[in-house]
RNA sequence: GCCGAGGUGGCGGAACUGGCAGACGCGCAGGAUUUAGGAUCCUGUGUCUAUUGCAGACGUGGAGGUUCGAGUCCUCUCCUCGGCACCA
């Protein structure tokens, strides 16, 4: 017998699907029945795939497989994620140029995926650093730029003042992490202070400096995106994250007037409803009003303003979290290469400055100061909010330190509630609380928080003492009138240090005496209850009612309601080389007399109803920045290509590498005519990945390479093709995607629906987030080198060995431990079933016995198989796959040896107790008549079905070579199953005596819900009739085909 | 700090709506085969007790609870991992 030949048969196979094209959809156009199966595509690294990699798309793979043999026309492609930072840097680091390097790579990314014998559709891969590609990346940026939907704003970057240059966010590090000693700007070297972040290559601290740079307005689609959440698919968690980061939260805008200023500044906040309870005033370092005092429009004194500098300047050497995240660098190079330290910590404490000024509280007329602090930030809200210290912790923990007054204008709804020291109650303490009714929580980490009814804290009180230990507790009756209780006695909380010394007499612990820290905790809430202290508010229930409290501001005037967001706008341009050229162009003649696309195209509107279906968009620009001296490149010129440039490392200047190239800058003004220039920054790579997924299916030498025009998205987008397969059926990729790159995704295809341009607003109905495979405990990365190569393995086992492998190790939404004797067991696995089919196949004669174990085993491997493989349980199908191989195996053993088989599970319990009843039924069947190989060779070839999707090449080879069947066994029909075959002729019941198990009694399936025949042959066991013997039945428990249990004294 | 996921043999992991815990695989031990090694095959394998024979007790991070019966449900508690993080 031949061994199993995987470099031989795999190579062959592959060959052979390709040029028969089985793994390209029957039709394009006109499809049936069809099914987008999509993987995440890659960004090609230099490094080639790694074992992760395999992992995740072998999963897809499968359920690719699954569906065609399920009668899908699948359509299953796949790219590459080319441009982008990585690739940039990488380049940088060989010393090569990134459109060199990527031909290398995506080469190596073809040949691995193509040994892994994945089923793509190779003629339809796109690369999005080819010309043809981003040539309509660009033209959906003009899209969105006309649609007014991209705008320039000033925004944060980080920026080496030495090396002059803007640095990415993983290009800035702490110190240490840089190897490098700090320095200031001047070159003079600094403390570490510990929370420095410097630039990687000279060390010197980064700066944050404002840029010009474009933004896309997501965040006018937050609504819209939150929405869709609901209609889709999506793991929880995914979903959940997502609305994380949108974040929406409703509250009001309030203005406050400036005293001796034409000026107000306005707060956001979502409890207006406390609006009495402000007695100070905060705004962001970054506020206008910050910059208009400090340039003396607004007057203060003279001194405020040294402070004020000195403040705004410490804030601005430090680079915190917020900035990491609102540059929107891609989370993958940050976990990779960075693994940046969480730098900010919320409990650390507040600074902040009294900038001179005082507001006025428009409720009541109060003056209230206003400081200037780094725990408000510019980018969230209007970047100023208002003080509440008796109901925000932030608000109390600042009100603290500046020692602002506290006012309390929430009263709970209870009479009392009171916190327990933890470490001072005994055991049992909250099971009676409960007992009572009463309602409790944690409390910070140290604390009981108990709410009590009216009338009842005396009753509640006596339960403390009763339950005290030792230490002190304090009872406060709505946070006023506080009482620090003891074992034996009750001190007012004014006499505090007369109930400190007794504490001391008791030998408390110095920690538990020191109550005043904690107790301040109670004087800041934010429970539900009723307004007081609020003239005209006092009474409302809140937050139940907080409508009431927004409506009647609505109606003084002093406000409105508003929904905020954390979702920011999407920060597009890159200063950097390797992207998509942002395809506009800024004429400085048109800037001077105001002239812009929209100023020259008001008509715009009408044009657009005649060119745009349906389009619900509201073509218009909004007036927040100036667009004057910008226009996108015509839509005929696209693309905008990016030119080799042999020095593509960033420079200074503020602008990306392109802004090198005269050659590339200059351009003539598609208005005017006159000496115009180029925009130098690159798009984001996540906008290319916005839209791959609309890209595959189109036809390549009729639309991708056809010169757009302006209405030339019809042609492409409103493709028949992209109404046959979009939007995507399944969508396969990592959970780490969860917010960026999904949500850009969904952006983008709303953007194009509302243009009418394609006919869905979700471009992934369904997605499955696969886990991580990783390697000796922790993920795979080029730094820990750990990194998994499948090439080796490939050679070694072969691709089935390792595809069978890495879905056995676990679920597809785990994290598991790739392991290489775990890969050598599925080889001999594979080398099993392979004699298997040579030791088997026409020569087997079985009795009705084995007959019957085998067509029940099979049934049943084909109906776990198929449930599995639909819930991504790849493990448990591939287990179930082994069992029947055991079987099988078993059978040609036994068959040999001429001794009679036991079903699987009978064999499981024979170690245990077989019950007279299984044996008496095995007697039964024995000597039946033998019968022909037909069951065997329907278990070879339906073995041969359920196998393939997993193990491809291998399957081929045996259906084709072996059980001589026709080409291809991916074509060929996923087997059916028989329920009533699926099931056993006996059923296994358990029998109990007091819940613990005693014997297993088979019985046939048709009296297996009898309770009385059942306890009938219970009761004819004799080890049961022992156990039960002077014992008295108090209860008989009887689940039909499971359980019998004897209840007795 | 907030949100989410999860703690099951030596290991990866099974266990449907509460009903035989540990499927399947790895590893390990013993045996067969072999000059030897490897490969292959057979047997065993949660822990402890018993092992001449049947067997028995305990076991899903820990403590309590509900139930005839809990890995699964409830409460607390400890730990691990992931996401977000001064979002007003």
């Amino acid at each position: 017998m031949k061994k199993y030949d995987h470099k031989r048969i795999e190579k062959k196979w592959q060959e052979r699907w390709e040029d028969k094209g089985i793994n390209r959809p029957n039709k394009m156009k006109g499809a049936q029945n069809t099914f987008y199966n999509l993987w995440m595509f890659p960004y090609p690294s230099a490094k080639g795939l790694h074992a992760g990699h395999a992992f995740a798309s072998t999963g897809s793979d499968v359920i690719g497989r699954f569906k065609r043999m399920n009668g899908k026309d699948v359509f299953q492609p796949i790219g590459y994620d080319s441009f982008g930072i990585h690739g940039e840097n990488y380049a940088i680091k060989a010393g090569k140029h990134p459109m060199e390097l990527i031909k290398a790579t995506t080469k190596t990314y073809e040949r691995q995926l193509k040994s892994l014998g994945h089923g793509y559709d190779w003629t339809r891969t796109v690369t999005t650093s080819d010309a043809d590609y981003y040539r309509w990346t660009q033209w959906l940026f003009i899209k969105l730029f006309k649609a007014g939907l991209a705008y320039r704003k000033e925004a944060d970057v980080n920026w080496c003042p030495s090396c002059k240059t803007v640095l990415a966010d993983e290009q800035v590090m702490t110190p240490s992490q840089a190897e490098k000693e700090p320095k200031n700007s001047k070159g003079e070297k600094v403390k570490d202070t510990g929370d420095l972040q410097v630039c990687e290559r000279c060390g010197t601290i980064a700066e944050r400096k404002k840029l010009n740079q474009w933004f896309f307005r997501i965040t006018e689609y937050a609504d819209k995106l939150l929405e869709g959440l609901e209609k889709i698919d999506w793991p929880e968690k995914i979903k959940l994250a997502q609305r994380n980061w949108i974040g929406r939260s409703e509250g009001a805008i309030i203005n406050f007037p400036i005293v001796g200023a034409s000026e107000s500044v306005d707060v956001f906040t979502t409890r207006p409803d406390t609006l009495y309870g402000a007695t100070f005033f905060v705004i962001s370092p970054e506020h206008p009003v910050v910059e208009k005092v400090l340039n003396s429009e607004i007057k203060v004194d003279k001194e405020k303003i040294t402070e004020l500098n000195k403040y705004i300047k410490t804030v601005k050497s430090r680079t915190s979290q917020k900035q990491v995240r609102s540059s929107h660098v891609e989370k993958s190079v940050r976990d990779d290469e960075s693994e940046i330290k969480s730098l900010s910590d919320s409990s650390k404490a507040k600074t902040g400055v009294f900038t001179g000024l005082y507001v006025i509280n428009p409720v009541n007329e109060e003056k209230i100061p206003v400081y200037i602090s780094d725990y408000v930030l510019m980018d969230y809200g209007t970047g100023a909010i208002m003080g509440v210290p008796a109901h925000d912790q932030r608000d109390y923990d600042f009100a603290n330190k500046y020692d602002l007054p506290i006012r309390k204008v929430i009263d709970f709804d209870i009479e009392t509630h009171s916190v327990v020291l933890k470490s001072s109650v005994k055991k049992g303490f909250i099971k009676d609380v409960e007992k009572k009714g009463w309602s409790w929580k944690k409390y910070k980490d140290w604390g009981y928080y108990v709410v009590v009814g009216q009338g009842e804290s005396g009753e509640y009180i006596k339960l403390v003492q009763d339950k005290l230990k030792n230490g002190p507790w304090y009872v406060h009756t709505d946070g006023e009138a506080k009482k620090v209780i003891f074992k034996s006695k009750i001190f007012d909380f004014k006499e505090n240090a007369k109930a400190k010394k007794y504490a001391e007499s008791l030998g408390i612990p110095k920690e538990q005496i020191d109550w005043d820290d904690k107790d301040k905790y109670m004087f800041c809430h934010d429970n539900p209850g009723t307004i007081i202290n609020s003239d005209e508010w006092n009474g409302i229930k809140v937050p139940q009612n907080i409508d009431k409290v927004v409506k009647s501001i609505e109606t003084k005037g002093w406000g409105s309601g508003k929904t905020s967001y954390h979702l920011r706008d999407w920060l597009i341009s890159r200063q950097r080389y390797w992207g998509p050229p942002i395809p506009m162009i800024y004429c400085e003649k048109c800037a001077g007399l105001g002239k812009s696309w929209f100023t020259e195209n008001s008509k715009y509107e009408n044009r657009s109803t005649k060119q745009i279906r349906n389009s619900k968009l509201e073509i218009r620009n909004s007036d927040d920045w100036s667009s004057a001296g910008w226009w996108p490149v015509p839509e005929e010129e696209l693309p905008v290509e990016l030119p080799f440039l042999k020095d593509f490392k960033p420079k200074g200047g503020g602008r990306g590498p392109l802004a090198d190239s005269k050659e590339f800058l200059s351009v003539k003004c598609p208005s005017c005519g006159s000496k115009a220039e180029r925009e130098p920054d690159v798009s984001d790579t996540f906008l290319d990945s916005a839209w791959y997924f609309l890209a595959y299916p189109l036809q390549r030498d009729k639309i991708w390479k056809k010169v757009p025009s302006e209405t030339s998205g019809q042609d492409a987008f409103s493709n028949k093709i992209i109404e046959f397969w979009l939007p995507v059926d399944l969508y396969f990729g990592g959970a780490e995607h969860a917010v960026l790159h999904l949500m850009y995704s969904r952006f983008v295809t709303k953007v194009l629906n509302d243009l009418g341009l394609i006919d869905f607003d979700e471009p992934f109905p369904k997605f499955f987030a696969h886990g991580l495979m990783i390697k000796d405990g922790a993920k795979m990365s080029k730094s820990r080198g750990n990194v998994v190569n499948p090439d080796e393995y490939i050679e070694k086992y072969g691709a089935d060995t390792l595809r069978l492998y890495t879905m056995f190790m676990g679920p597809m939404d785990g994290y598991p431990d790739f392991r290489d004797t775990g890969i050598e067991g599925m080889s001999r696995f594979i080398d099993r079933v392979w004699k298997l089919y040579q030791d088997g196949k026409g020569k087997m004669i079985l009795e009705k016995h084995s007959v019957d174990i085998l067509l029940t085993k099979l049934h049943q491997t084909i109906k776990k198989c198929t449930s599995d493989i639909q819930g991504y349980k790849y493990n448990t199908a591939i287990a179930a796959i082994m069992e029947l191989v055991n079987l099988m195996r078993e059978i040609i053993e036994k068959s040999q040896k001429q001794v009679r088989v036991s079903s699987t599970k009978a064999k499981a319990r024979a170690g245990r107790q077989i019950t007279k009843s299984v044996q008496d039924d095995k007697a039964y069947l024995k000597n039946l008549p033998a019968l022909s190989n037909d069951t065997w060779n329907e278990a070879l070839e339906k073995l041969t079905l359920i196998l393939a999707p997993f193990a491809p090449h291998f399957s081929e080879e045996v259906w084709c070579e072996v059980l001589k069947k026709d080409f291809s066994v991916h074509k060929a029909k996923w087997p059916a199953y028989d329920e009533e075959i699926a099931e056993e002729e006996k059923v296994t019941i358990a029998v109990q005596i007091n819940g613990k198990l005693r014997i297993l009694l088979g019985v046939k399936r048709s009296v297996a819900s009898d309770k009385k025949k059942v306890l009938e042959l219970v009761k004819e066991e004799e080890k049961i009739t022992d156990l039960l013997n002077n014992k008295e039945i108090e209860r008989e428990i009887f689940i039909p085909e499971k359980i019998v249990n004897f209840v007795v004294k």
